[in-house]
RNA sequence: GGAGAGAUGUCUGAGUGGUUUAAAGAGCACGCUUGGAAAGCGUGUGUGCGCUUAACGGUGUACCGAGGGUUCGAAUCCCUCUCUCUCCGCCA
């Protein structure tokens, strides 16, 4: 059996004390100590119970050459019978350990990159660059949700009515806006990025959203359709990682797919918090990127896509600014993690609107996805995503750095033809 | 939702309880042959988990869609599930 490792056992077996390490700069909980003592029952078993199995295979045969010459082979089958006990025993306990292994791995999060800064929280996140200038008003300026409501662009009430709060309605302009948005990143990635453009299902299976980390320790962040073992997609992160689930790639790397979906989040745990408007919601559309590179190319692999979100920003005229995750604040599945950030001059602060990881061999460890290395010998992937980027607070950061003083917004002029030639919300 | 057929290695495709140690063919790799190539001939050709080795390797075990079961022994028999195809029903 394949007992399935996030990180791999035996770098765990002779690396311990820097695994534990890791950890405590993580703030992450792990007994690594209870997982090797798992780890070295598991290895026992495994040499008794082959040796066994060994012997059993020579005597069965053995039995069918006596019946073959016509002896009797009574006396052999009772002596088998007894050994197939202890091996079912033995087999028995090593199912159990295997499972208890690997679920204590499930839990274990990845290590950090060594390039990734050591820090508490997010206070200790270094900004890495920044780009553009904030608008300055010479008018007092108004917040997206009543200038979305004036200007007819969303509906929050009524799409509050039918699913409750956080599921934003977006109307005529709004709900064109999204689609022109949507569309501008899409062509931007495929035609300049060179990514391919995937449309994958909004809704994966637990075995998927185990392989990128979201399960089993994030279960109450998803929505759940539990009479079909379906999960509405918190990310295309999920669907699109795991098309290469179970594989051996045999097409050059890299692989970089682009992909519009909407994303379903509970939200838990963060109720109340900056929740005005469209600032956090429970379903919002983005769009996403995905690479799977060799673990060589993997760094550099990771510093283009974020430059590639980046690209957005910069063809919308938006002030951004790029930051890195430090140790404490970074993502379980994650080694290494930049943030974009928008900046929103009405409400005077940074709205993260793409979260770029490198997770190197992490997400294909877990989703079993790998490629021939020089060798030919099968190596897990590494696996690098990002945003590029997510719509709500994109639209926020139009809505409130573009307003005039009679309340109406100037579209980037990239828009302009996504927009059937509209300039300006009015 | 109902009925039927199917899933074997990189591919095609044999295999209904014991030299299956998964046939055969194709493909691929290497070698021989050749001025070079083709043909021909020969050799090799998966994955996981262990043990062993400085390494190359060696060795054990498991894997024939998945998971259980029967048996001394399972690709083969039994049960459950998944997926694919065909037909019917329903449906954008």
């Amino acid at each position: 059996m394949r007992v399935w490792t996030m990180l791999d056992i035996r770098f765990v077996r002779e690396n311990a004390e820097v695994v534990k390490a890791a950890m405590k700069n993580r703030n992450a909980e792990v007994d690594v100590e209870a997982v090797l003592a798992l780890d070295g029952r598991r290895r026992e078993i495994i040499v008794e119970v082959d040796g066994l199995k060994a012997e059993r295979n020579i005597l069965s045969k053995s039995i069918g050459l006596m019946i073959r010459e016509g002896g009797d082979p009574e006396t052999v089958k009772a002596q088998v019978r007894g050994m197939g006990d202890k091996i079912a025993a033995l087999d028995e306990e090593q199912r159990e350990v295997d499972t208890t292994l690997r679920k204590a791995l499930l839990y274990i999060p990845n290590l950090p990159s060594s390039t990734t800064p050591v820090g508490r929280d997010e206070t200790d996140n270094p900004v890495v660059r920044s780009w553009g200038e904030k608008t300055t008003f010479d008018f007092e300026p108004q917040m997206h949700w009543d200038l979305g409501e004036t200007l007819g662009l969303f509906d929050l009430e009524r799409g509050a009515k039918i699913a409750g709060s956080g599921f934003p309605l977006f109307t005529g302009r709004g709900a064109k806006l999204e689609r022109a948005l949507i569309q501008f990143m899409l062509d931007l990635h495929t035609e300049e990025h060179g990514y391919t453009e995937l449309a994958p299902p909004f809704m994966c299976n637990e075995t998927a959203m185990t392989g990128t980390g979201q399960l089993p320790k994030f279960a109450e962040d998803m929505y759940s359709i539990s009479l079909d073992g379906l999960y509405p997609i918190p990310t295309a992160e999920v669907p699109i990682t795991n098309i290469y689930g179970n594989e051996i790639l045999d097409q050059a790397l890299p692989i970089k797919h682009a992909a519009y979906t909407p994303c379903f989040r509970r939200e838990a745990g963060s109720a109340g918090k900056d929740t005005r408007g469209l600032q956090r919601v429970h379903q919002f559309d983005k769009v996403e990127m995905v690479k799977f590179t060799t673990p060589e190319a993997s760094a550099e692999e990771h510093e283009k896509l974020t430059l590639d979100a980046e690209r957005v920003l910069q063809r919308l005229g938006l002030h951004y600014r790029v930051i890195e995750l430090c140790t404490g604040d970074l993502g379980f599945s994650a080694a290494k993690c930049y943030d974009i950030e928008l900046w929103t001059a009405a409400q005077e602060k940074w709205l993260e609107v793409s979260s770029c990881s490198n997770f190197h061999d992490y997400q294909a460890r877990r989703a079993n996805i790998r490629y021939r290395n020089e060798e030919g010998k099968p190596t897990f992937v590494h696996t690098i995503n990002g945003s590029g980027v997510a719509l709500p607070r994109l639209v926020i950061a139009i809505m409130e750095n573009n307003q005039n003083d009679d309340g109406s917004i100037e579209l980037p002029e990239v828009l302009w033809p996504y927009m059937g030639g509209l300039k300006k919300l009015v």
